[in-house]
DNA sequence: AGCACGCCGACT
DNA sequence: GTCGGCGTGCTC
């Protein structure tokens, strides 16, 4: 008898005990995909990890169904790599599984019976056949010798930082080294964040590696994904692929470098679901498992890795020069709390900022407006008894929008009132209408508080009647199309401004802007969280780098609350070392990363008294495990109940000479001991490892 | 996480 | 006398 271990997409067990039907036993290998039922009535595709001759004692095993492949979909390398994941993050292989294949390949026969018709006119993937080039232009002296850098680097360590001030030019360093390594036969990764992809850098690469580059893009059709992974099964693998996080799960037969792009961006580490893993950490334990090199590139380091460069463990290379001598753009601050004490602020905008524009527009130049916030104000409030409407199933204030997203427009729940606007909740979605009145007091006047992108390009409408100008944020850049439209419709000038969130701030090469305006650089700096003067040196200093790309100096005005905080004198002088200098310090003296290995622990249930005994049995548990000075919690988190659940959370903050293992394996146990001794059902526990 | 079973209230 | 609410327990 032959049997089996299968991974299977739920968040139980890692693996489950198959029977292997006589007639598939000289075909079935591990890696392959088969079909199996599990529980009373599901079918799911799994993986085989295991064949083996132990029998299971305790089960009444079931038959494999079915077999789906006949050469494996997932190597060895890969589950070698699923494991680590799996362990280091602390969740079910089934997580990982789930994240990494793409869904149409875990698609059962009677499901893919049932999707054919509509996959049939799925004629999206409409790849570029562009034709390849060799590389599409030289290096200039100061890339040639970070280059040549790079490659020395190499020579003695496994993973290097490029920091190269913005617009100095590492994307044409990248084209060349990864030419190198598939010209020596080998495959190469290129992680860009989700925002930073795009068209533009696509099409660059696309120019220079024509087919045998593959884009592996979350806003791509499942579809075209899978075909992506189909194609590295194949024996015409891409050599080159660039994607997002995800794609650090493809298969690879023989990679020799991962190349991590704006390595400092938080958004390379996966928040929900599991598995929350930080796609950095895991592009260098995949380079590793294959002895391939990773080069980490960003203007702005993370703390932790410019950390591991300094001290040596990483190869570190320095980029100080713009490409084509452009200087860094001039950075203005404005004091806007004095402006609004002496009521010079005209709406958002301060005089220097609405001048600065005028002069810019006046020029024939282009105008980017930052602000981080989305919507048209923050929040309605009662102007009679200070009411403020709030979400029904989460604890936060809704946020006031002018126009409905097409996003959020699915949902049909009521006919649309005529333009009056709407409450959106910002964390669960839900959309509702604008109350007739208060239902406090019955005031019918309410007054709309703090801005958001909609009301900035609202002003900037009436100063500027004859300027163009659009906007980019979730609610308009919401499918990659309207994202793409955006970005090429400002590139080639058919707008003048351009308002929005983050979403302007990566990686996008505008030629024409010559004016940057922060809005309120303070949404960022008041966050609670030990990252907050980092990530906001980062946004502001890759924003302001957006200003004069390619001639002239560009002019960046910044406006705050807090023109003194130190933060925006090192941005305003470039200076990151003194960040990091004040920044590492802090970590140090409150134990933080890179000192201390940080783990949050999240539970989640729609009773808060319950949820409160639980929380404190895990309190307890903790303690006895790991002790008091190492536990933190458990808190409210700032937005204390989503989507109707009630959250509680816990700091566990561990030394690096603690054994790991042993931390994953005292909090897998506390968790199996609180969700079995609890008479609570719909009690949710998890791991945040490494958060951000 | 699903999903089915089963034990209570509201209805024809 | 039946429909259906969701609390509880199991899944190789």
């Amino acid at each position: 008898m032959k049997f089996a271990d299968i991974i299977i997409p739920v968040p139980l067990d890692d693996s489950y005990t198959y029977l292997v039907p006589k007639e598939m036993e000289k075909d079935i290998v591990v890696g392959c995909r088969v079909q199996v039922g599990f529980g009373r009535s599901k079918t799911y595709v799994g993986i085989v990890v295991r064949l083996h001759d132990d029998k299971p004692d305790g089960f009444d095993l079931k038959p494999i169904l079915k077999l789906i492949d006949s050469v494996p979909v997932v190597n060895s390398r890969q589950l070698e790599f699923w494991r680590w994941i799996a362990q280091y993050y602390i969740c079910p292989l089934g997580d990982v599984y789930n994240a990494a294949l793409p869904a149409k390949m875990k698609k059962t026969v009677n499901e893919s019976k049932r999707k054919r018709k509509s996959a049939a006119t799925d004629n999206s993937d409409t790849q570029l056949a562009i034709q390849s080039s060799t590389v599409i232009s030289d290096l200039t002296p100061a890339q040639q010798t970070a280059y040549d850098e790079i490659c020395a680097s190499f020579e003695s360590k496994d993973i290097t930082l490029l920091h190269g001030v913005t617009s100095s030019g590492k994307t044409e360093i990248y084209i060349h080294i990864i030419n190198k390594y598939i010209s020596e036969g080998k495959q190469v990764l290129y992680l860009l964040p989700e925002i930073a992809l795009t068209t533009q850098i696509t099409e660059r690469l696309q120019r220079v590696f024509g087919d045998d580059m593959g884009v592996y893009h979350s806003m791509f059709t499942d579809a075209q994904r899978s075909k992506v992974y189909q194609r590295q099964l194949s024996d015409n693998p891409y050599k080159l692929i660039l994607g997002v996080r995800s794609s650090v799960f493809m298969p690879f037969q023989n990679l020799g470098l991962v190349i991590v792009d704006e390595e400092h961006e938080t958004s390379y580490k996966q928040q929900d679901p599991a598995p929350r893993y930080h796609a950095r950490s895991a592009a260098v334990m995949l380079a590793r498992m294959f002895g391939a090199k990773t080069l980490l590139g960003t203007a702005t380091p993370s703390i932790e890795t410019y950390n591991l460069a300094t001290s040596g463990r990483y190869g570190y290379v320095n980029m100080t020069q713009r490409y084509g001598d452009v200087s860094l753009p001039s950075i203005e601050v404005v004091d806007i709390a004095r402006l609004r004490f002496q009521h010079r602020m005209k709406g958002a905008f301060s005089p220097l900022l609405l001048e600065a524009i005028g002069d810019a527009l006046n020029a024939g130049g282009q105008v980017i407006l930052f602000h981080n916030r989305r919507g048209y104000s923050n929040l309605l409030e009662c102007k009679t008894c200070g009411w403020i409407p709030r979400c029904s199933h989460c604890d936060v204030s809704l946020t006031y929008h002018v126009s409905r997203s097409k996003a959020q427009s699915g949902d049909g729940e009521k006919k649309e009132p005529a333009s009056r606007g709407f409450l959106v909740c910002h964390y669960c979605g839900k959309v509702y209408n604008v109350p007739d009145k208060c239902p406090n007091c019955e005031g019918t006047v309410f007054s709309r508080k703090g801005n958001g992108t909609e009301r900035i390009e609202d002003q900037i409408s009436n100063y500027f009647p004859t300027a163009r100008v659009l906007r980019m944020d979730t609610d308009t850049a919401h499918t990659r199309m309207a994202y793409e439209q955006i970005i090429s419709d400002f590139s080639v000038h058919k707008y003048d401004i351009l308002v929005g969130t983050q979403m302007v701030s990566k990686g996008l090469d505008f030629g024409g802007v010559t004016v940057v305006g922060i809005l309120d650089a303070d949404v960022m700096l008041n966050q609670p969280d030990f990252r907050s003067y980092e990530r906001s040196f980062h946004m502001l200093t890759q924003v302001a780098g957006r200003a004069g790309r390619k001639e002239g100096k560009g002019r960046v005005i910044l406006q705050t609350r807090s023109k003194d905080c130190d933060i925006i004198s090192h941005v305003v002088s470039s200076d990151y070392r003194s960040m990091y200098d004040e920044q590492i310090e802090e970590r140090k003296l409150f134990r933080y990363p890179p000192f201390y290995r940080l783990i949050y622990i999240y539970m989640k249930h729609p009773d808060n008294v319950r949820l409160d005994m639980a929380a404190n049995e895990m309190q307890r548990l903790l303690i006895a495990a790991f002790g008091s000075e190492r536990v933190l919690g458990p808190d409210r988190p700032p937005v204390a109940r989503i989507h109707s659940m009630y959250i509680r959370k816990f700091i566990l903050k561990i030394e690096p000479t603690f054994a790991y293992h042993e931390v994953r394996q005292q909090l897998q146990k506390i968790r199996q001991q609180i969700i079995s001794t609890s008479v609570m059902s719909g009690l949710t526990i998890y791991y945040d490892v490494d958060p951000m």
